[in-house]
DNA sequence: ACAGAATCAATTGTATACATTATGTATAAA
DNA sequence: TTTATACATAATGTATACAATTGATTCTGT
Protein backbone atom coordinates (compact mmCIF):
# COMPACT_ATOMS: atom_id res chain seq x y z
CA UNK A 1 0.00 0.00 0.00
CA UNK A 2 2.81 2.49 0.99
CA UNK A 3 4.37 1.84 -2.22
CA UNK A 4 1.40 1.90 -4.46
CA UNK A 5 1.55 4.92 -7.08
CA UNK A 6 -0.81 7.85 -6.41
CA UNK A 7 -2.89 6.77 -9.55
CA UNK A 8 -3.41 2.93 -8.11
CA UNK A 9 -3.98 5.25 -4.35
CA UNK A 10 -6.40 7.63 -6.42
CA UNK A 11 -8.03 4.64 -8.32
CA UNK A 12 -8.97 2.59 -5.43
CA UNK A 13 -10.70 5.26 -3.45
CA UNK A 14 -12.53 6.30 -6.10
CA UNK A 15 -13.70 2.57 -7.14
CA UNK A 16 -14.56 2.42 -3.04
CA UNK A 17 -16.59 5.40 -3.30
CA UNK A 18 -18.34 4.48 -6.18
CA UNK A 19 -18.96 0.78 -5.35
CA UNK A 20 -19.95 1.91 -2.19
CA UNK A 21 -22.64 4.24 -3.18
CA UNK A 22 -20.84 7.30 -1.31
CA UNK A 23 -20.49 8.53 -4.86
CA UNK A 24 -24.32 8.16 -6.38
CA UNK A 25 -24.94 7.28 -9.98
CA UNK A 26 -25.08 10.24 -12.49
CA UNK A 27 -22.64 12.16 -10.12
CA UNK A 28 -20.16 14.47 -12.54
CA UNK A 29 -16.69 14.13 -11.49
CA UNK A 30 -13.81 16.57 -12.37
CA UNK A 31 -10.45 16.52 -12.92
CA UNK A 32 -9.43 19.46 -10.62
CA UNK A 33 -12.09 18.28 -7.85
CA UNK A 34 -11.03 14.88 -7.12
CA UNK A 35 -6.62 16.25 -7.47
CA UNK A 36 -7.85 18.99 -5.02
CA UNK A 37 -9.66 16.81 -2.76
CA UNK A 38 -6.95 13.89 -2.56
CA UNK A 39 -4.03 16.61 -2.68
CA UNK A 40 -2.05 15.31 -5.62
CA UNK A 41 -2.13 16.65 -9.39
CA UNK A 42 -4.41 15.90 -12.38
CA UNK A 43 -1.78 13.20 -13.48
CA UNK A 44 -2.47 10.34 -11.51
CA UNK A 45 -6.12 11.48 -11.06
CA UNK A 46 -6.46 11.89 -15.20
CA UNK A 47 -5.29 7.93 -15.44
CA UNK A 48 -7.24 6.63 -12.75
CA UNK A 49 -10.50 7.85 -14.13
CA UNK A 50 -9.60 6.67 -17.21
CA UNK A 51 -8.90 3.36 -15.78
CA UNK A 52 -12.20 3.15 -14.28
CA UNK A 53 -13.96 5.00 -17.27
CA UNK A 54 -12.70 1.55 -19.42
CA UNK A 55 -13.94 -0.45 -16.96
CA UNK A 56 -17.19 1.00 -16.88
CA UNK A 57 -17.71 2.22 -13.44
CA UNK A 58 -18.14 5.73 -15.21
CA UNK A 59 -18.76 7.43 -18.34
CA UNK A 60 -16.99 9.24 -20.35
CA UNK A 61 -17.71 12.30 -22.26
CA UNK A 62 -14.74 13.56 -24.57
CA UNK A 63 -13.55 17.10 -23.98
CA UNK A 64 -16.90 17.23 -21.20
CA UNK A 65 -15.52 14.85 -18.74
CA UNK A 66 -16.99 12.13 -16.69
CA UNK A 67 -19.86 10.98 -14.78
CA UNK A 68 -20.60 8.23 -12.57
CA UNK A 69 -22.27 5.12 -14.43
CA UNK A 70 -25.96 4.80 -13.76
CA UNK A 71 -27.35 1.57 -15.48
CA UNK A 72 -31.33 1.79 -16.37
CA UNK A 73 -33.26 -0.97 -14.44
CA UNK A 74 -33.65 -3.18 -17.77
CA UNK A 75 -29.72 -2.61 -18.32
CA UNK A 76 -28.80 -3.94 -14.86
CA UNK A 77 -31.02 -6.92 -15.22
CA UNK A 78 -29.36 -7.51 -18.46
CA UNK A 79 -25.66 -7.82 -16.89
CA UNK A 80 -26.74 -9.82 -14.20
CA UNK A 81 -28.22 -12.46 -16.25
CA UNK A 82 -25.51 -12.47 -18.36
CA UNK A 83 -23.20 -13.13 -15.14
CA UNK A 84 -24.98 -16.06 -14.32
CA UNK A 85 -24.72 -17.75 -17.88
CA UNK A 86 -21.19 -17.36 -17.88
CA UNK A 87 -20.67 -18.25 -14.73
CA UNK A 88 -22.63 -21.30 -15.18
CA UNK A 89 -19.92 -22.08 -17.57
CA UNK A 90 -17.31 -21.42 -15.40
CA UNK A 91 -18.75 -23.78 -12.82
CA UNK A 92 -19.18 -26.40 -15.20
CA UNK A 93 -15.16 -26.37 -15.50
CA UNK A 94 -14.60 -25.99 -12.10
CA UNK A 95 -16.48 -28.92 -11.09
CA UNK A 96 -13.91 -30.64 -12.85
CA UNK A 97 -10.79 -28.90 -12.21
CA UNK A 98 -11.25 -27.61 -8.72
CA UNK A 99 -7.98 -28.56 -6.28
CA UNK A 100 -8.81 -29.39 -2.36
CA UNK A 101 -7.00 -26.16 -1.34
CA UNK A 102 -9.29 -24.54 -3.78
CA UNK A 103 -12.28 -26.22 -1.89
CA UNK A 104 -10.41 -25.51 1.73
CA UNK A 105 -10.81 -22.02 0.82
CA UNK A 106 -14.04 -21.65 -0.15
CA UNK A 107 -14.79 -23.29 3.03
CA UNK A 108 -12.74 -20.51 5.01
CA UNK A 109 -14.73 -18.29 3.08
CA UNK A 110 -18.03 -19.60 4.00
CA UNK A 111 -16.96 -19.58 7.73
CA UNK A 112 -15.42 -15.96 7.57
CA UNK A 113 -18.79 -14.90 5.68
CA UNK A 114 -21.27 -16.33 8.27
CA UNK A 115 -19.23 -14.23 10.46
CA UNK A 116 -19.44 -11.10 9.12
CA UNK A 117 -23.22 -11.69 8.24
CA UNK A 118 -23.52 -11.95 12.08
CA UNK A 119 -21.61 -8.73 13.04
CA UNK A 120 -23.11 -6.46 9.74
CA UNK A 121 -20.04 -6.00 8.25
CA UNK A 122 -21.45 -4.53 4.83
CA UNK A 123 -18.21 -4.16 3.35
CA UNK A 124 -16.02 -6.78 4.38
CA UNK A 125 -19.12 -8.80 3.23
CA UNK A 126 -19.10 -7.79 -0.23
CA UNK A 127 -15.49 -8.01 -0.56
CA UNK A 128 -15.72 -12.32 0.53
CA UNK A 129 -18.67 -12.24 -1.85
CA UNK A 130 -16.14 -11.32 -4.40
CA UNK A 131 -13.58 -13.59 -2.90
CA UNK A 132 -15.95 -16.62 -3.20
CA UNK A 133 -16.67 -16.42 -6.53
CA UNK A 134 -13.46 -15.65 -7.57
CA UNK A 135 -12.03 -18.97 -6.29
CA UNK A 136 -14.78 -20.49 -8.90
CA UNK A 137 -13.22 -18.51 -11.48
CA UNK A 138 -9.64 -19.75 -10.62
CA UNK A 139 -10.78 -23.54 -10.33
CA UNK A 140 -12.54 -23.02 -13.93
CA UNK A 141 -8.69 -23.22 -15.26
CA UNK A 142 -9.36 -20.92 -18.11
CA UNK A 143 -7.04 -17.32 -18.22
CA UNK A 144 -9.47 -16.20 -20.91
CA UNK A 145 -12.94 -16.79 -18.59
CA UNK A 146 -11.23 -15.73 -15.72
CA UNK A 147 -11.37 -12.06 -16.85
CA UNK A 148 -14.46 -12.67 -17.95
CA UNK A 149 -15.98 -13.46 -14.91
CA UNK A 150 -13.99 -11.04 -12.75
CA UNK A 151 -14.95 -8.41 -14.69
CA UNK A 152 -18.52 -9.15 -15.18
CA UNK A 153 -18.64 -9.66 -10.78
CA UNK A 154 -16.99 -6.65 -10.55
CA UNK A 155 -19.79 -4.62 -12.84
CA UNK A 156 -22.05 -5.89 -10.57
CA UNK A 157 -20.35 -5.48 -7.11
CA UNK A 158 -22.35 -1.75 -6.68
CA UNK A 159 -25.58 -3.39 -6.81
CA UNK A 160 -24.83 -6.64 -5.05
CA UNK A 161 -23.39 -4.12 -2.07
CA UNK A 162 -26.28 -2.16 -1.92
CA UNK A 163 -28.21 -5.39 -1.50
CA UNK A 164 -25.71 -6.31 1.37
CA UNK A 165 -27.10 -3.71 3.61
CA UNK A 166 -29.88 -6.00 4.11
CA UNK A 167 -29.62 -8.47 6.97
CA UNK A 168 -32.37 -10.50 5.37
CA UNK A 169 -30.61 -10.89 2.18
CA UNK A 170 -26.97 -10.79 4.08
CA UNK A 171 -28.18 -14.83 5.21
CA UNK A 172 -29.44 -15.40 1.63
CA UNK A 173 -26.35 -14.76 -0.03
CA UNK A 174 -23.94 -16.72 2.26
CA UNK A 175 -27.19 -19.91 2.21
CA UNK A 176 -26.83 -19.52 -1.48
CA UNK A 177 -22.96 -19.61 -1.06
CA UNK A 178 -23.25 -23.22 1.19
CA UNK A 179 -25.37 -24.40 -1.56
CA UNK A 180 -22.92 -23.75 -4.48
CA UNK A 181 -20.16 -24.97 -2.46
CA UNK A 182 -21.64 -28.39 -2.01
CA UNK A 183 -22.56 -29.22 -5.55
CA UNK A 184 -19.47 -28.10 -6.53
CA UNK A 185 -17.50 -30.19 -3.62
CA UNK A 186 -20.19 -33.11 -4.82
CA UNK A 187 -19.46 -32.95 -8.51
CA UNK A 188 -22.79 -32.47 -9.23
CA UNK A 189 -22.87 -30.18 -12.63
CA UNK A 190 -26.88 -29.98 -12.56
CA UNK A 191 -27.42 -29.45 -9.27
CA UNK A 192 -24.19 -25.91 -9.39
CA UNK A 193 -25.95 -24.72 -12.46
CA UNK A 194 -29.60 -24.62 -10.28
CA UNK A 195 -27.53 -23.14 -7.67
CA UNK A 196 -25.83 -20.18 -9.28
CA UNK A 197 -28.75 -19.56 -11.47
CA UNK A 198 -30.87 -19.29 -8.79
CA UNK A 199 -27.92 -17.44 -6.41
CA UNK A 200 -28.25 -14.81 -10.10
CA UNK A 201 -32.33 -14.64 -10.12
CA UNK A 202 -32.81 -13.99 -6.37
CA UNK A 203 -30.22 -11.25 -7.09
CA UNK A 204 -32.38 -9.84 -10.03
CA UNK A 205 -35.59 -10.39 -8.02
CA UNK A 206 -34.45 -8.65 -5.29
CA UNK A 207 -32.95 -5.32 -7.29
CA UNK A 208 -36.03 -5.28 -9.17
CA UNK A 209 -38.17 -4.88 -5.79
CA UNK A 210 -35.52 -2.12 -4.17
CA UNK A 211 -35.25 -0.15 -7.75
CA UNK A 212 -39.22 -0.08 -7.53
CA UNK A 213 -39.19 1.36 -3.96
CA UNK A 214 -36.88 3.87 -4.42
CA UNK A 215 -38.53 5.02 -7.99
CA UNK A 216 -41.82 5.00 -5.68
CA UNK A 217 -39.73 7.37 -2.70
CA UNK A 218 -38.75 9.62 -5.70
CA UNK A 219 -42.06 10.32 -6.67
CA UNK A 220 -43.14 10.64 -2.91
CA UNK A 221 -40.25 12.87 -2.52
CA UNK A 222 -41.43 14.78 -5.96
CA UNK A 223 -44.85 15.66 -4.82
CA UNK A 224 -43.81 17.89 -1.80
CA UNK B 1 -10.48 11.57 -37.81
CA UNK B 2 -9.60 14.88 -37.96
CA UNK B 3 -10.88 15.86 -34.67
CA UNK B 4 -9.51 13.21 -33.13
CA UNK B 5 -7.47 13.32 -29.99
CA UNK B 6 -3.48 12.30 -29.99
CA UNK B 7 -4.22 10.03 -27.31
CA UNK B 8 -6.56 8.06 -29.76
CA UNK B 9 -4.24 8.39 -32.86
CA UNK B 10 -1.61 7.21 -31.03
CA UNK B 11 -3.70 4.11 -29.89
CA UNK B 12 -5.28 3.43 -33.36
CA UNK B 13 -1.51 3.45 -34.69
CA UNK B 14 -0.01 1.31 -31.83
CA UNK B 15 -3.35 -1.11 -32.07
CA UNK B 16 -3.34 -2.21 -35.86
CA UNK B 17 0.79 -2.32 -35.57
CA UNK B 18 0.31 -4.94 -32.65
CA UNK B 19 -2.49 -7.17 -34.62
CA UNK B 20 -0.92 -6.88 -37.50
CA UNK B 21 2.05 -8.67 -35.96
CA UNK B 22 4.10 -5.18 -37.53
CA UNK B 23 5.20 -5.52 -33.60
CA UNK B 24 5.82 -8.99 -32.64
CA UNK B 25 4.95 -10.42 -29.25
CA UNK B 26 7.21 -9.76 -26.44
CA UNK B 27 8.59 -6.48 -27.68
CA UNK B 28 9.79 -3.89 -25.70
CA UNK B 29 7.88 -0.46 -26.23
CA UNK B 30 8.99 2.49 -24.50
CA UNK B 31 6.90 6.16 -23.54
CA UNK B 32 9.72 7.92 -25.22
CA UNK B 33 10.38 6.09 -28.16
CA UNK B 34 6.63 6.04 -29.09
CA UNK B 35 6.65 9.49 -28.43
CA UNK B 36 9.41 10.58 -30.73
CA UNK B 37 8.51 8.27 -33.79
CA UNK B 38 5.15 9.88 -33.97
CA UNK B 39 6.30 13.37 -33.20
CA UNK B 40 3.83 14.05 -29.73
CA UNK B 41 4.47 14.33 -26.24
CA UNK B 42 4.73 11.75 -23.84
CA UNK B 43 1.20 12.41 -22.27
CA UNK B 44 -0.75 11.13 -24.97
CA UNK B 45 1.29 8.26 -25.79
CA UNK B 46 1.44 7.07 -22.05
CA UNK B 47 -2.19 6.95 -21.92
CA UNK B 48 -3.09 5.11 -25.40
CA UNK B 49 -0.30 2.59 -23.84
CA UNK B 50 -2.09 2.02 -20.55
CA UNK B 51 -5.62 1.65 -22.48
CA UNK B 52 -3.56 -1.10 -24.62
CA UNK B 53 -2.89 -2.71 -21.70
CA UNK B 54 -5.90 -3.24 -19.95
CA UNK B 55 -6.93 -4.56 -23.25
CA UNK B 56 -4.41 -6.70 -22.67
CA UNK B 57 -2.63 -6.28 -26.32
CA UNK B 58 0.35 -4.78 -23.93
CA UNK B 59 1.31 -5.99 -20.89
CA UNK B 60 2.89 -3.54 -18.10
CA UNK B 61 5.51 -3.69 -16.02
CA UNK B 62 5.48 -1.67 -13.35
CA UNK B 63 7.94 0.93 -13.07
CA UNK B 64 9.49 -0.60 -16.18
CA UNK B 65 7.80 -0.05 -19.08
CA UNK B 66 5.54 -2.41 -21.56
CA UNK B 67 5.87 -5.03 -23.79
CA UNK B 68 3.98 -6.33 -26.45
CA UNK B 69 2.15 -9.39 -25.34
CA UNK B 70 2.73 -12.81 -26.65
CA UNK B 71 0.57 -15.71 -25.12
CA UNK B 72 1.69 -18.97 -24.74
CA UNK B 73 0.08 -21.61 -27.28
CA UNK B 74 -2.07 -23.26 -24.35
CA UNK B 75 -3.93 -19.25 -23.61
CA UNK B 76 -4.02 -18.92 -27.35
CA UNK B 77 -6.48 -22.39 -27.47
CA UNK B 78 -7.55 -21.25 -24.28
CA UNK B 79 -8.83 -17.63 -25.52
CA UNK B 80 -10.12 -19.18 -28.63
CA UNK B 81 -12.45 -22.03 -26.62
CA UNK B 82 -13.74 -19.36 -24.07
CA UNK B 83 -14.64 -17.13 -26.93
CA UNK B 84 -16.71 -19.96 -28.68
CA UNK B 85 -18.08 -20.39 -25.59
CA UNK B 86 -19.65 -17.15 -25.39
CA UNK B 87 -20.45 -16.81 -28.81
CA UNK B 88 -22.93 -19.62 -28.38
CA UNK B 89 -24.64 -18.28 -26.34
CA UNK B 90 -24.91 -14.77 -27.96
CA UNK B 91 -25.90 -17.21 -31.22
CA UNK B 92 -28.38 -18.52 -29.54
CA UNK B 93 -29.91 -15.37 -28.68
CA UNK B 94 -29.54 -13.87 -31.95
CA UNK B 95 -31.47 -16.33 -33.52
CA UNK B 96 -34.40 -15.39 -31.21
CA UNK B 97 -33.94 -11.49 -32.01
CA UNK B 98 -32.27 -10.66 -34.62
CA UNK B 99 -34.25 -8.47 -37.38
CA UNK B 100 -34.28 -8.22 -40.87
CA UNK B 101 -32.21 -5.05 -41.29
CA UNK B 102 -28.98 -7.00 -39.47
CA UNK B 103 -30.14 -10.15 -41.81
CA UNK B 104 -29.85 -7.61 -44.82
CA UNK B 105 -26.15 -5.95 -42.74
CA UNK B 106 -24.82 -9.57 -42.96
CA UNK B 107 -25.52 -10.48 -46.39
CA UNK B 108 -23.81 -7.47 -47.01
CA UNK B 109 -21.25 -8.30 -45.08
CA UNK B 110 -20.74 -11.79 -46.63
CA UNK B 111 -20.51 -10.47 -49.93
CA UNK B 112 -18.16 -7.81 -49.51
CA UNK B 113 -16.37 -11.11 -47.72
CA UNK B 114 -16.32 -12.31 -50.81
CA UNK B 115 -15.26 -9.80 -52.96
CA UNK B 116 -11.96 -8.99 -50.11
CA UNK B 117 -11.24 -12.90 -50.31
CA UNK B 118 -10.73 -12.46 -53.93
CA UNK B 119 -8.95 -9.55 -54.11
CA UNK B 120 -6.46 -11.09 -51.30
CA UNK B 121 -6.79 -7.70 -49.29
CA UNK B 122 -5.70 -9.52 -46.12
CA UNK B 123 -6.63 -6.13 -43.87
CA UNK B 124 -10.19 -5.25 -45.05
CA UNK B 125 -10.92 -8.95 -44.23
CA UNK B 126 -9.69 -8.71 -40.66
CA UNK B 127 -12.16 -5.62 -40.73
CA UNK B 128 -15.14 -7.42 -42.53
CA UNK B 129 -14.61 -10.67 -39.86
CA UNK B 130 -14.70 -8.56 -36.80
CA UNK B 131 -17.80 -6.58 -38.33
CA UNK B 132 -19.65 -10.16 -39.20
CA UNK B 133 -19.25 -11.17 -35.62
CA UNK B 134 -20.32 -8.21 -34.10
CA UNK B 135 -23.69 -7.97 -35.90
CA UNK B 136 -24.69 -11.23 -34.26
CA UNK B 137 -23.29 -9.55 -30.94
CA UNK B 138 -25.93 -7.09 -31.33
CA UNK B 139 -28.83 -8.80 -32.40
CA UNK B 140 -28.15 -10.75 -29.19
CA UNK B 141 -30.11 -7.66 -27.54
CA UNK B 142 -27.87 -8.06 -24.44
CA UNK B 143 -25.43 -4.81 -23.88
CA UNK B 144 -23.20 -6.72 -21.42
CA UNK B 145 -23.10 -9.84 -23.06
CA UNK B 146 -22.29 -7.78 -26.12
CA UNK B 147 -19.59 -6.12 -24.81
CA UNK B 148 -17.94 -9.34 -23.19
CA UNK B 149 -18.41 -10.79 -26.86
CA UNK B 150 -16.64 -7.72 -28.60
CA UNK B 151 -13.75 -8.09 -26.02
CA UNK B 152 -12.74 -11.50 -26.76
CA UNK B 153 -13.49 -11.06 -30.60
CA UNK B 154 -10.58 -8.13 -30.31
CA UNK B 155 -8.60 -9.82 -28.62
CA UNK B 156 -8.59 -12.75 -30.94
CA UNK B 157 -8.06 -10.61 -33.89
CA UNK B 158 -4.34 -10.37 -33.97
CA UNK B 159 -4.27 -14.66 -34.22
CA UNK B 160 -6.89 -14.62 -36.88
CA UNK B 161 -5.27 -11.78 -38.89
CA UNK B 162 -2.58 -13.85 -38.93
CA UNK B 163 -4.58 -16.38 -40.76
CA UNK B 164 -6.19 -14.46 -42.80
CA UNK B 165 -2.93 -14.47 -44.90
CA UNK B 166 -3.28 -17.42 -45.91
CA UNK B 167 -5.58 -17.79 -49.20
CA UNK B 168 -6.73 -21.68 -48.18
CA UNK B 169 -7.77 -20.23 -44.84
CA UNK B 170 -9.48 -16.84 -46.03
CA UNK B 171 -12.08 -18.75 -48.25
CA UNK B 172 -12.82 -21.61 -45.31
CA UNK B 173 -13.61 -18.09 -43.40
CA UNK B 174 -16.09 -17.09 -45.48
CA UNK B 175 -18.21 -20.56 -45.92
CA UNK B 176 -18.36 -20.42 -42.30
CA UNK B 177 -19.58 -17.12 -41.99
CA UNK B 178 -22.08 -18.72 -44.76
CA UNK B 179 -22.95 -21.57 -42.74
CA UNK B 180 -23.75 -19.62 -39.36
CA UNK B 181 -25.23 -16.74 -41.47
CA UNK B 182 -27.64 -19.67 -42.77
CA UNK B 183 -28.17 -21.30 -39.78
CA UNK B 184 -29.20 -18.12 -38.25
CA UNK B 185 -31.63 -16.28 -40.67
CA UNK B 186 -33.05 -20.32 -40.61
CA UNK B 187 -33.60 -19.61 -37.10
CA UNK B 188 -31.92 -23.17 -36.38
CA UNK B 189 -30.14 -23.34 -33.06
CA UNK B 190 -28.70 -26.57 -32.79
CA UNK B 191 -26.89 -25.95 -36.50
CA UNK B 192 -25.83 -22.50 -35.60
CA UNK B 193 -24.15 -23.55 -32.58
CA UNK B 194 -22.31 -26.14 -34.17
CA UNK B 195 -21.13 -24.02 -36.92
CA UNK B 196 -19.54 -21.17 -34.67
CA UNK B 197 -17.73 -24.25 -32.87
CA UNK B 198 -16.75 -25.36 -35.86
CA UNK B 199 -15.65 -21.54 -36.80
CA UNK B 200 -13.92 -21.99 -33.70
CA UNK B 201 -12.37 -25.29 -33.79
CA UNK B 202 -10.85 -24.76 -37.07
CA UNK B 203 -9.33 -21.75 -35.81
CA UNK B 204 -7.68 -23.56 -33.13
CA UNK B 205 -6.22 -26.31 -35.13
CA UNK B 206 -5.00 -23.83 -37.66
CA UNK B 207 -3.37 -21.77 -34.67
CA UNK B 208 -1.89 -25.00 -33.77
CA UNK B 209 -0.74 -25.94 -36.97
CA UNK B 210 1.63 -22.55 -37.50
CA UNK B 211 2.56 -22.73 -33.76
CA UNK B 212 4.02 -25.68 -34.53
CA UNK B 213 5.87 -24.68 -37.77
CA UNK B 214 7.16 -21.13 -36.62
CA UNK B 215 8.32 -23.04 -33.47
CA UNK B 216 10.25 -25.37 -36.19
CA UNK B 217 11.35 -22.42 -38.00
CA UNK B 218 12.82 -20.81 -35.35
CA UNK B 219 14.69 -24.30 -33.98
CA UNK B 220 16.05 -24.04 -37.72
CA UNK B 221 17.25 -20.23 -37.16
CA UNK B 222 19.15 -21.29 -34.10
CA UNK B 223 21.16 -23.62 -35.35
CA UNK B 224 22.90 -21.39 -37.89
C1' DA C 1 -38.23 41.85 -25.60
C1' DC C 2 -35.63 38.82 -28.29
C1' DA C 3 -32.03 36.95 -31.33
C1' DG C 4 -27.43 36.65 -32.15
C1' DA C 5 -22.65 37.65 -31.41
C1' DA C 6 -18.98 38.21 -28.33
C1' DT C 7 -16.76 37.22 -24.21
C1' DC C 8 -15.71 34.71 -20.07
C1' DA C 9 -15.23 30.79 -17.14
C1' DA C 10 -14.45 26.08 -16.54
C1' DT C 11 -12.65 21.78 -18.14
C1' DT C 12 -10.16 18.70 -20.75
C1' DG C 13 -6.05 18.02 -23.95
C1' DT C 14 -1.04 18.44 -24.53
C1' DA C 15 3.74 19.56 -23.58
C1' DT C 16 7.47 19.71 -20.62
C1' DA C 17 10.25 19.89 -16.52
C1' DC C 18 11.41 17.54 -12.46
C1' DA C 19 11.36 13.39 -9.10
C1' DT C 20 11.82 8.70 -8.30
C1' DT C 21 13.00 4.17 -9.16
C1' DA C 22 15.09 0.20 -11.36
C1' DT C 23 18.76 -1.88 -13.90
C1' DG C 24 23.18 -2.48 -15.53
C1' DT C 25 28.12 -1.47 -15.11
C1' DA C 26 32.30 -0.49 -13.17
C1' DT C 27 35.23 -0.42 -9.38
C1' DA C 28 37.07 -1.86 -5.14
C1' DA C 29 37.55 -5.10 -1.47
C1' DA C 30 37.69 -9.89 0.11
C1' DT D 1 38.04 -14.40 -9.25
C1' DT D 2 34.01 -13.22 -7.11
C1' DT D 3 30.95 -10.34 -4.66
C1' DA D 4 29.20 -6.21 -3.00
C1' DT D 5 28.67 -1.41 -3.33
C1' DA D 6 28.34 2.79 -5.57
C1' DC D 7 27.29 5.26 -9.46
C1' DA D 8 25.40 6.21 -14.01
C1' DT D 9 21.75 5.77 -17.14
C1' DA D 10 17.31 5.27 -18.75
C1' DA D 11 12.78 4.61 -17.89
C1' DT D 12 8.43 5.60 -15.59
C1' DG D 13 5.84 8.59 -12.06
C1' DT D 14 4.28 13.24 -10.89
C1' DA D 15 3.53 18.17 -11.07
C1' DT D 16 2.59 22.13 -13.53
C1' DA D 17 2.14 25.38 -17.24
C1' DC D 18 -0.11 26.30 -21.41
C1' DA D 19 -3.47 25.39 -25.43
C1' DA D 20 -7.88 24.36 -27.13
C1' DT D 21 -12.54 23.54 -26.73
C1' DT D 22 -17.02 23.77 -24.87
C1' DG D 23 -20.98 25.94 -22.59
C1' DA D 24 -22.97 29.64 -20.42
C1' DT D 25 -23.58 34.41 -19.78
C1' DT D 26 -23.73 38.93 -20.98
C1' DC D 27 -23.95 42.49 -24.06
C1' DT D 28 -25.62 44.65 -28.20
C1' DG D 29 -28.44 45.72 -32.05
C1' DT D 30 -32.86 45.51 -34.00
Amino acid sequence: MRNESLKSKVYQSLRKDIISGEIPGNTRVTETAVAQSLNVSRTPVREALQKLAQERLLISIPKAGYMVEHLSDDDIQDLFSTRTEIEQIAVKKAIRFITVEELKAMDDNLEQTQAAVKQKEAFTLTDLDLAFHLILYTAARSRSLFRVCKNLSELTLKYRHGLNQSPGLRNQMLQQHIEIYQAVISKDAPKALDAVNAHGEKAKSHLRTVMKKVRSDQFDSERF
